[in-house]
DNA sequence: ACTATTAAGTATGAGTCTCGAACTAATGTC
DNA sequence: GACATTAGTTCGAGACTCATACTTAATAGT
């Protein structure tokens, strides 16, 4: 039987916490000394030393050059390597793969993305990632893959890709035989990329955000206190189908009044009167470009982003993030959408009092998700879950 | 300055983590003999055995007669003791307040409420609680006031309470006296309402619930994981004023759409065309009397009741429980209301996957908001951060 | 140049904790 | 009545954190 109401169990998982702590602190503060860290932790600074001394001895950090100028002995500050610990993470979605190799200190040492939303893409982009940019001293501590689709909250399991016609199994295994030893996890992609966005990203800094993505569908996911909220069986944030009661247009999944009807990339070409394009992306950029000069354009993306207004206000008095993150198209078009969806969100705000969210556009771009799925690899070892120094 | 990257300090931290992690195992166990515990926290026999000792010495749990039957030498079980550690849970609210006196075997020993909302008939109904239902040998380890009202996540400071006027840190100290040298919490009343329901009514054993009250305002209240989603501010589960489609009612705030306009007290007894009570409990008591009878009242609320549906149908697809509970004047009204509010939720769900939460009438009543509230005080406790033995 | 001052980092030893193994205890089974 | 079985305790080993005292490395002042 699995332990359920999870002890710390020895004093070995003691320490392994405190490093998790101390990891965390470092990723966060950028390179510190031993008393900086023990400030920031609470532990004493003798057990920072002990517990610092065993991360260099993995390579997990290394001194750097002294800070002097102050009075007193100098710190000697110590920052996170990247060069021994990464993570993978990959997106595979309808018309584009992408991987991101992310270092334990935070970096991106490899972002790259192609067209083609196959499964042989995919581990085609993956293998020649880890070639290129893993050298022979790193060790891959986890992949995580991010899928447009509803996973369940064991992180493996996909209960449902409309959208995409993939053995999940077999792509699981094909791709966990690149890294051996490591099973792989799947992640829903909007929940990736609000991952990415609250750590690397728009909402970075901040603990409680909400990120809503725009292509044909309409996705979200949520960060309370840096953590994703998953929901029951793991299938929090879908809010495409919502029903959002100033719209009456039938959406395609046979309903009316679906948040997606009045904002997905259909509804928004429809409003301006455009086709769609190959991707998404080129399809927003061309709608910005046209609307430079057409002023009924510029309308229908006004009226769009009223839309989206209403529907980020909803979720904010459910949620109240601090920060919004609108990524996809919404991002591409900038404040075309986002100005009158501030408007709107200002006010449809409940109280006087709340804070209003800070409304941003996407900074991470079509690698949001991979980032974030790489991010999310990172978890255990953050937590002291997974310990380096073994 | 704070610790910010929370390290578990010293081994006498280790302890009181596994203890919190023994009194949880026994809350939700029940009577449990020490092998029992050491299974499910995962903990050693040995440990178990010294952490239950000294819980045992702290008169927190007592061995109970052992339960025969098997082979071998059977076990003696230990439960937690009701007489020793209790919480004190109050509630001010427009009309009444209330006040929970609960145990640290999750029995509620106390549970009064009385009408009239102001703080001086708080003060006297808590004061009467402590001296007759807790004795000389309990003591107070925490004491949460719920008011309906927007409150900080700091648990402390009231940021907006449109109904009440209450000098909020004059209240705190008076009721402060009454429990010595104990800091008073605040927290809404229907995140209140939402976490009693979540851990001792109708959403009992799930991990992931929404609570929905329904009185002359919306209110709502998120669980996730057994815990309460706060939000940046601390304002999450404002639902009430929440852009809903579907309506185009005026809302008492001003604006036009919210969720309470189409749902409130106020919009469906125009809905039922019958008049206001002295107070909310009441008025649904006299509406669902008179729908035995009238079809056109039975027909309003069919149609407030679609309204519900449409609402959780969002909150569902954002947050995706495994729990509803509706409070407020909806459990009054049961499936006259709920009924078309399940119908409505089915049709609008997401995808066929999407497990259908299970909508439910609250069983807690009036006494909800007060009983989470001493529920919450617990929370220190099974965290391990309060350390009962000391 | 030299000393005092200040602050960072390191050794040391005490105190706590958990754990596994061995042991004792209490019951049912044959 | 011996044996098997399971619960709980004892005990020693090992790991960890912590406060204190000490060492080290810089600046400030004279």
């Amino acid at each position: 039987m699995q332990p359920q109401f999870r002890a710390r169990v020895g004093t070995e998982g003691l320490r392994r916490t405190n490093t998790g702590a101390v990891l965390r602190a470092l990723r966060r503060l950028g390179p510190s000394t031993r008393v900086e860290l023990a400030r920031h932790t609470g532990l004493a600074k003798a057990t920072v030393g002990v517990i610092v001394a065993d991360l260099e001895a993995a390579r997990a950090v290394a001194e750097e050059g002294s800070r002097p100028g102050v009075r007193g002995r100098p710190g000697r500050p110590v920052a996170l390597r990247g060069d021994r610990f990464v993570t993978l993470g990959l997106e595979l979605n309808v018309d584009y793969v992408s991987a991101v190799v992310l270092d334990l200190s935070g970096r991106v040492v490899s972002s790259t993305s192609r067209p083609g939303g196959t499964g042989d893409a995919l581990h085609d982009l993956a293998r020649t990632a880890l070639a290129e940019h893993v050298g022979p001293e790193s060790i891959v501590v986890g992949t995580t893959l991010a899928v447009p689709a509803l996973v369940r909250g064991d992180n493996h399991t996909v209960a449902w890709a409309p959208n995409l016609r993939v053995d999940w199994t077999d792509l699981a295994a094909t791709l966990g035989e690149l890294v051996p030893g490591l099973e792989i996890e799947v992640s829903n992609d909007a929940n990736c990329a609000a991952y990415a966005e609250a750590h690397h990203g728009a909402a970075r800094g901040a603990g409680h955000a909400l990120y809503v993505t725009g292509t044909v569908g309409i996705g979200a996911g949520i960060v309370q206190d840096g953590e994703l909220v998953r929901g029951g069986a793991g299938f929090a944030g879908e809010v495409g189908h919502m029903p959002m009661g100033d719209s009456t247009a039938l959406c395609g999944c046979g309903r009316r009044g679906c948040w997606e009807a009045a904002i997905g990339l259909h509804a928004m070409l429809a409003a301006v009167g455009m086709p769609e394009l190959d991707t998404p992306l080129l399809t927003a950029e061309s709608v910005a470009e046209r609307a430079r000069t057409d002023a009924s354009v510029r309308a229908g993306l006004e009226r769009v982003g009223v839309d989206v207004g209403l529907g980020i206000a909803m979720l904010s008095s459910v949620l109240d993030p601090e920060v919004i993150v609108l990524g996809g198209y919404f991002a591409a078009l900038g404040d075309l959408v986002l100005e009158p969806a501030r408007r709107t969100l200002d006010e449809r705000l409940a109280s006087d009092v709340q804070v209003r969210p800070d409304v941003r556009p996407s900074t991470l771009g079509i690698q949001a998700a991979a980032l974030g799925a790489a991010e999310q690899s990172f978890g255990p070892v953050l937590t002291g879950e997974l310990d380096l120094t073994a």
